[in-house]
DNA sequence: TACTTGACATTTT
DNA sequence: AAAAATGCCAAGT
């Protein structure tokens, strides 16, 4: 495994300020990568940092983390556009925030 | 070594 | 609008 880019992403997610969410496929973007890869890092090391600002390219969480994630981003303050029929996903038009790749 | 699976995204039916 | 197909990279079986 590339630590190094494991880091870096994990560093892109750290510097997503709170009320602020950003996408596997902008993470994976900006690391050069494919947003698979993102996903994968995110398995393995989310629980270390704050996985709940990091959402898909709708703005949503996989069905395991809707309920942890909503509850987070509602303390969180994130804005946040109920989803008919489904889980909440937060409002990438208002918070969607491109951390810097200034290593 | 080959196939399947995964915290995804984009394009075409 | 919703579902299927394709691209992507790495790991597990």
């Amino acid at each position: 495994m590339d630590e190094e880019y494991v880091e870096a992403v994990l560093r892109l997610v750290e510097q997503v300020p709170p009320g602020r969410a950003t996408t596997y496929g902008a993470i994976g973007d900006l690391v050069g990568s494919g947003p698979r890869l993102v996903g994968r890092v995110m398995s393995q090391f989310g629980d270390a940092v704050c996985w709940w600002r990091v959402v898909r390219a709708d703005g949503s969480t996989p069905d395991f983390l809707a309920e942890r994630a909503g509850a987070r981003w509602q303390a969180e303050g994130t804005p946040v556009r109920a989803r008919p029929g489904r889980s909440c996903a937060v409002d990438l038009v208002r918070c969607l925030h491109v951390p810097q790749v200034t290593d």
